[in-house]
DNA sequence: TACATAATTGAAAGCGCTTTGGATGCCCCG
DNA sequence: CGGGGCATCCAAAGCGCTTTCAATTATGTA
């Protein structure tokens, strides 16, 4: 069933028919009554494609998901995706998602940009200079970052936490309970996420005098093993840390069985801070120590970064170019005062 | 860059230029070089909207990912997704993914499938007597589905792992172990295989001449809260079970916490099997005592799944329409004989 | 009553691609 | 030398929708 078929059974023209579906004024109540009730009773849906490729529009948001065999799925996408997915349902928006090879990306994303099935484009997993901004700027599809680019021209649309300050902010606390040996576990460095935390991280210290050791310093895929790996290489250390900044609870998971398993005591022998990007799996308040956290919602971002790109698409007002979430640094026990050597 | 002006730059018809893009035989080879260069210099792609109108496909999977503010987002479902993406990947093809209540889900599969923007479905999330079956039938776009749905006629695509096996298995084991009172935390009790997970145990426990009471059976949602819940109930019956099955690592999570909290210990006190989906984030080794599963790679099935259905839509060759794979029963310490009174 | 104005509806062009059904020119063979 | 066969290429029709421009009818006004 298609226009042209619905348009003869009623009698009319396939341009009344349209208008009356999509809402113009000029078409008599009586017959997008008619129109609306055959609807009704044929099942008809316009083609998608066919609308795309005459508006221009589809109502769709565009993204890449880095997948290759042996890559390890992300639970940040998931979490994420549900967010965009959240709002997207209420305008009847959908997605499409092109699977990439996470070297590929950037080619991907232009794929997809000039695939001309999307309306705009959601970007994320950002990197130092990232590649993806100068084409993205010279394309002309709207598109929303989520992070930014450390390095780039911050003349980009994004929506980004406060990650410097969240970091900064952590490891001052660590501070004022005592602590003098720190260390962070990060994701992988090229990430933005990761400069601007480890950079928060040094700012505070540095207002000590204190500085952050390379040894003390770990960059990682955010997997619990990796936590793993990292805190035990941390604890062999000559000058063992007692305070420990990390990047994800993903990763703390791993950490704290190294603890564990090191017979040492979270919140006691050390210290931890993760940040929460609550995820429904990982509960900070639910881990044996309950976790010290500095906390985002990685699905309010989501559902956020969604608003903006569909109104955007559908000129609904406008909306800030550039959004910058504070965190919320919650204190929860595993953290304590430094240890007396 | 249109196909059009593209043709029109080097001098050909749009009908040459398409079919050098597309591999055709009757075009002179050098002409065929001429155009792949020229792509390669104006960076041309074809718009998929108008390669879909012509031809009807679009090299794209489409499906429905339940959502609503609140709702919980589902770790099964991303990692899923990774599994479809790791084969979509190599394929160029793209998802379309439509969020929806998930009370909506058999109308916005509808939607989907008659857009006309995706060549196939992907269904999950399989009830009993489940209505979208029929609706799947009566369309004319291929589909395959993950898992079965109890009480239809199985004369539709899908793949399943044999639920009924895997915990008939997993109860066997724990009957050899000497154990005598069951529980079983299983998903929402309207979902297919959470309908044959407990046929299972109650097939194996009737050999023994045993029942699964009432009260010894939680169907809910498959968190780590829900876990923990249903366990604090099961430990505070008259008669507390010794022996858990549990549908998934994520329930198991929470489980053993309560279970931890009671200062019972797991695999004396309590022997528990979870079905393990082989998520990332949870593998079952790593639990503080490593857990006993039944287990079947999500990934692996999204990635066979993505095959058959992209198979299908490129007409490479037939695939077995129905596939049913068996579970791994591996034995870690959450398993032990049972306590003697 | 005559004419400007508003309310409805339609015909047809166009979105960017594929594909059918010819053209065109060239080579080869009897 | 003439026509069949081949290798290439092209014009134009369509895919299913939206939208411009125009036509038709109904309404109101002088």
């Amino acid at each position: 069933m298609n226009l042209k078929q619905l348009s003869e059974l009623l009698g009319l023209s396939q341009t009344t028919v349209s208008r009356a579906l999509n809402g113009y004024p000029e078409v008599n109540e009586a017959t997008r009554e008619r129109v609306l009730q055959a609807v009704k009773e044929t099942g008809y849906r316009p083609n998608k494609a066919a609308q795309r490729l005459a508006t221009g529009k589809a109502g769709s948001i565009g993204l890449v998901m880095p997948t290759a065999p042996g890559h390890q799925s992300d639970v940040h996408f998931g979490e994420f995706l549900a967010g965009l997915g959240e709002e997207a349902v209420r305008h009847d928006f959908h997605f499409v998602i092109m699977p990439a090879d996470p070297d590929d990306e950037v080619a991907a994303l232009r794929r997809l940009a000039i695939s001309g099935n999307v309306d705009a484009l959601f970007v994320a997993y950002m990197r130092g200079h990232d590649p993806r901004l100068p084409m993205l700027k010279s394309l002309s599809i709207p598109y929303v970052v989520h992070g930014r680019s450390f390095g780039s021209e911050p003349d980009y649309p994004y929506l980004d936490i406060d990650n410097e300050g969240a970091f900064y902010d952590a490891t001052r606390l660590l501070l004022q309970l005592g602590h003098t040996r720190f260390a962070l576990m990060n994701g992988p460095m090229h990430l933005d996420f990761a400069i601007r935390r480890r950079n928060g991280v040094v700012a505070a210290l540095a207002e000590r005098g204190l500085a952050l050791e390379e040894d003390c310093v770990s960059h990682a895929l955010m997997t619990d093993e990796q936590g793993l790996l990292a805190m035990e290489q941390f604890l062999q250390l000559p000058q063992r840390p007692t305070a420990i900044l990390c990047s994800s609870t993903v990763l703390a998971l791993g950490a704290i069985r190294a603890v564990n398993q090191a017979g040492l005591r979270l919140g006691e022998d050390i210290s931890l801070i993760a940040h929460d990007d609550v995820l429904p799996l990982l509960k900070p308040e639910n881990f044996s120590v309950p976790l010290t956290t500095t906390r985002s919602s990685l699905r309010a971002a989501g559902a956020r970064i969604a608003q903006r790109l569909i109104g955007t698409v559908k000129q609904a007002g406008p909306f800030p170019d550039q959004e910058l979430w504070k965190t919320e640094l919650i204190v929860r026990a595993s953290t304590g005062p430094a240890p007396q050597v």
